[in-house]
DNA sequence: ACCTGAACACCGTTCAAGT
DNA sequence: ACCTGAACACCGTTCAAGT
């Protein structure tokens, strides 16, 4: 009747489409890691002459920006209550969510430089809460500066989660910091007395420290804002 | 006497050495772009044969960090005077002109998972100048965590300098702007108008909003820290 | 007109053969 | 013991030959 149980018919593959490609690319990658995904593996992975892959994307550059224009696309649209502070923290949470789901995201994130309808729709929604919260224009050009890649929710890892040298190398380096990096040494001591309960080894609760970074920038916008801080009109402030 | 003018005798090739390898990817990046140094292209340069490269650099993963390694530890050590926030400030603009120096260092040290000797010296600096102030550890740890890729000098760019595609999309893209993007559409006009005499298009002064990100967050610390905050004491503040 | 195998011009790195 | 040419196992992308 079908093809089931009979190995040499060839399988009904789906047509090819730029949304099957990219999406195959994402999952590819969160198995098997950004650094190993090729136009050639992954046109393996769709049983496919690596050359289809090109009726469909113009490039790998073009792949990896499709593949971060699906996940940024999947940020959910929190709603908007008037209040900008709750608000703007609300939608940089759920970026965070979509983004920590997949790995790699971060790294390509970053890498691109083109600007994808995705990411321009979501700094649009990201800037009107703070219009909408009344930020003069100005103001919020400038937070969206300082808000820096924290408005994809990340927040700067100090100590990589794995360090890729070996283990011998890690043990010498962390038995060297108290004689050579003393101010490191006391912070490293400290995060893992202060959490003894997380045994991530030397690593801090990363959530933990993305809300804290995420609410001493809102808290220094609302006093700007509060200030009606305008630019060019107070240079620096004397210290 | 010597070779000069002899174009057939081999040039007195000076031995090859880690730093001299390092220096030459490092200009070779700046004339020639991060992405096409390959460890081909560098040891042509070089006048040497690939593979001697490899007794002086483990692989190329090791040269990127050696890379960086040189300009991180070009950063001015510049002095601290007790006055945590103007120290702080000064040294951080310290570390913004060594990396502005080479444009492709922003891109390789955020791709970078190894912390190395000259990345942690500077970062045992940094966190030194905050606790000479009297930070206590606690705060000195999420302040490095907040201050995000902006300890290196680095501001987040919202829309790349140059645009990766060509100039009719470019601009079909930007006189979209405003019915799609109505908030990002009145920020770029606004800054537009704010900077005429600029000239730089559609960018930013990176300069002052590298400045202003910076003092916002200093500005939040020095709240958390005459305020005795401390951390798990007070969770989040109501809003 | 469409599709695709082979080829092109590269990579980083290994390894064995030569000195 | 040391050095290095050739080779290996890949890349992304082009292109011409086949249907």
């Amino acid at each position: 009747m079908d093809a089931v149980g009979d190995p040499n018919v060839a399988k009904p593959r789906a047509p090819l489409s730029r949304d099957r490609v990219l999406r195959c690319a994402i999952s590819y990658a969160d198995v098997n890691g950004i650094e190993s995904l090729s136009m050639r593996g992954l046109a393996n992975e769709l049983d496919v002459v690596p050359m289809a892959l090109y009726k469909h994307v113009a490039s790998k550059e073009d792949l990896l920006d499709g593949m971060v224009e699906i996940i940024v696309g999947e940020i959910e649209q929190t709603p908007g209550t008037g209040h900008w502070e709750h608000d703007v923290r609300l939608r940089i949470l759920a970026a965070r969510a979509s983004l920590l789901r997949h790995s790699w995201a971060r790294a390509v994130l970053e890498s691109r430089t083109a600007m994808t309808p995705a990411m321009l729709s979501y700094l649009d929604g990201l800037s009107g809460l703070f219009l909408a919260g009344g930020l003069s224009v100005d103001l919020t050009h400038h937070v969206m500066h300082a808000l820096g890649n924290r408005m994809w929710g990340f927040s700067q890892e100090l100590f990589a989660a794995t360090p890729r040298s070996d283990t011998e190398s890690f043990n010498a380096q962390r038995d060297a910091l108290p004689a050579h990096h003393p101010n490191l040494a006391a912070i490293a001591r400290a995060a893992l007395q202060g959490d003894p309960d997380s045994g991530r080894g030397p690593g801090c609760d990363a959530q933990a420290e993305f809300e804290f970074a995420l609410d001493l920038i809102l808290d220094g916008v609302q006093t700007r804002h509060t200030d009606r801080w305008t630019p060019r009109r107070q240079g620096r402030r004397s210290r």
